[in-house]
DNA sequence: CTGAAAGCGCTTACAG
DNA sequence: CTGAAAGCGCTTACAG
């Protein structure tokens, strides 16, 4: 099998259109890039050697001298994640329609920030602009200071941080869960969540506390339970004790693995006890409905953060959102 | 004052280095690089003075003298597809380890082939290698071959292009499915494919016609539906005047469609039809069981692919499976 | 062990 | 409208 590994290719240059042409390079350039002024007939002999030739520009020369690699950089957690892989699919489908392409950085599930060590190796590939899924360590947002790069916050407010961000309002999110299950009879209620701490998280179970707080219901007096922490078996068993009849997930993905272990122990959702999620990827997957979930405006949330990047990109600093945000809204299934 | 900390965005580059320690470029860049031979001194006041100044390297001009960008490109027809999000990030994860990071590009489902204007979008970042989930179209297999950048197949064969890859046996997976089709007494079978003429879902429907034969059935006698170009309602309607009792779905995706169609039409899977897909989704999403679905052996594809185009990056051209490739699987679920 | 020079492939002023 | 020169930030020979 050939791959072409060893072979000598010879790379084509503007030097070889120029050679090929009797230009000079830079009125080559000038055709490649459509600047004025060049004749047609120029602009015929430049096109016709670059296809005889088969030449294709190097962008990362072309960014050295210009300053723009016509890149944007995304980070995440994990993009084997349904709801992260769909976001970037949206947003890197409008990249690539504004003419830039995208690099993908992750930690790999190593940290839940952005810390230095990551943020170094995305500056090394000179984005011209960062999209990151995940909040900033302390150190990195001093680096992006420094640095002067765009640097956009997704799905979490970046306000804290003083960087701009789009996301939707969480905590509402937390109280539309909460209220659907006082709703339904469901007022025995947990949370599940990921991990202690994590920003977007801790505002999803305000909005679910404040709901209890209405109904007379201290947070304190019902479990608040990690799976990072715990882990699934330790959280299922926890919830029997307590004997609990709703609970609200941080995401889909934690409620499905919450309904399985309930499931070994007897209890069938919808029925004993009610869920709900968050995420509704069974949406973005095209799955059959499945659960009663949170919808974030997934879709506005997507295009309205590739239209905020862009921005970005050309020093307009304006939010897209103004009036308040996106709205998350409840998608009701079969498990309440 | 360069002390002063605030300087606003002035890039520190190798030259800043230099002359903060007063060493040549050229030996800050050996410190960097870790090449032979530098004092200890020497190292010392470099790796001060950088974090001190807090430099970080530009490698897209380290790539353009060096010849290589430390760089993949990973191509995809769609990056919302758990199947692709979940390879990307077992593949990406490896790069990441042996240095490399990673670029996508899709050309957002416009084509279910790499096409000339993908490629040399591709080309023109400069990557050192290339790893394809979409197979090339003919003039795109010329255009690799004069650029000779390693080009890896990924999931569908290579050899018809004279290309590397790496990919399960897709015959054998329509094999399986059918066999247990056929074992499940669902004898009255269909094949809904995605479209007609992409190279796996032929291999699939092969394996699929094989054993229809083994049982005295010819192909031609069964229906073979596919979805982009009838629609969901469609097929649903064929396989209902077909009075099928058995379907071998070319993805899981296309399976949870087909089973909604069919409930529509007052149909229970698991009782009235049986049905399978392809993917295991399902274990990449851990989601419940959901579905009767071939696994194609996705840990080992993953962990086989980023490990032969580390290879290719080498020069290495071995192929990474000798012994006949990885062997796909059934996993029995609940629609069968 | 260290440094001066050349050059990777472009684009950007600037001169004509 | 076209071209000669400089330079983006590095690494690579090569000289000392």
């Amino acid at each position: 099998m050939e791959t072409g590994g060893k072979q000598t290719h010879k790379k084509i240059t503007l030097r070889d259109i120029s050679e090929r042409t009797g230009l000079s390079i830079n009125t080559v350039s000038k055709v490649l890039n459509k600047k004025p002024y060049y004749t047609k007939e120029v602009e015929q002999k430049v096109l016709q050697a670059i296809s005889e030739l088969g030449y294709i520009v190097n962008l990362n020369a072309a960014g050295l001298r210009s300053g723009s690699t016509r890149t944007v950089a995304i980070i995440f957690d994990d993009i084997a994640s349904p709801f992260y892989s769909y976001m970037t699919d949206a947003i890197a489908k409008r990249f690539d329609a504004a003419g830039y392409d995208t690099v993908i950085f992750s930690n790999y599930g190593r940290n839940a920030y952005v810390d230095e060590a990551l943020l170094r190796r995305v500056l090394a590939r000179k984005p011209d602009g960062i999209m990151s899924f995940l909040e900033p360590s302390p150190e990195t947002v001093r680096l992006i200071r420094r640095h002067g790069v765009p640097f956009l916050i997704f799905g979490r407010c970046g306000e804290k941080y003083g960087l701009p961000s789009v996301h939707a309002d969480t905590e509402v999110g937390g109280r539309i869960a909460a209220e659907h299950l006082f709703e339904r009879n469901y007022t025995h209620t947990a949370f599940v969540g990921s991990e202690a701490g994590i920003g977007v998280g801790e505002d999803r179970l305000r909005g679910y506390a404040k709901v209890l707080e209405e109904h007379g219901i201290a947070l304190a007096d019902t479990p608040v339970l990690y799976v990072k922490e715990l882990g699934y078996e330790k959280v299922a068993q926890e919830l029997l004790r307590a004997n609990v009849n709703g609970i609200f997930c941080y995401s889909d993905i934690i409620a499905f693995k919450v309904i399985s272990q309930l499931k070994k122990a007897g209890k069938i959702v919808g029925k004993d006890y009610g869920i709900v999620g968050y995420d509704n990827i069974q949406s973005m997957l095209e799955l059959p409905e499945m659960i009663t979930t949170i919808d974030v405006g997934n879709e506005a949330l997507a295009v309205g953060g590739a239209a905020r990047m862009l921005g970005l990109l050309q020093g307009n600093d304006e939010d897209v959102f103004p009036e308040g945000g996106i709205k998350p809204f409840l998608v009701k299934g079969p498990t309440t």
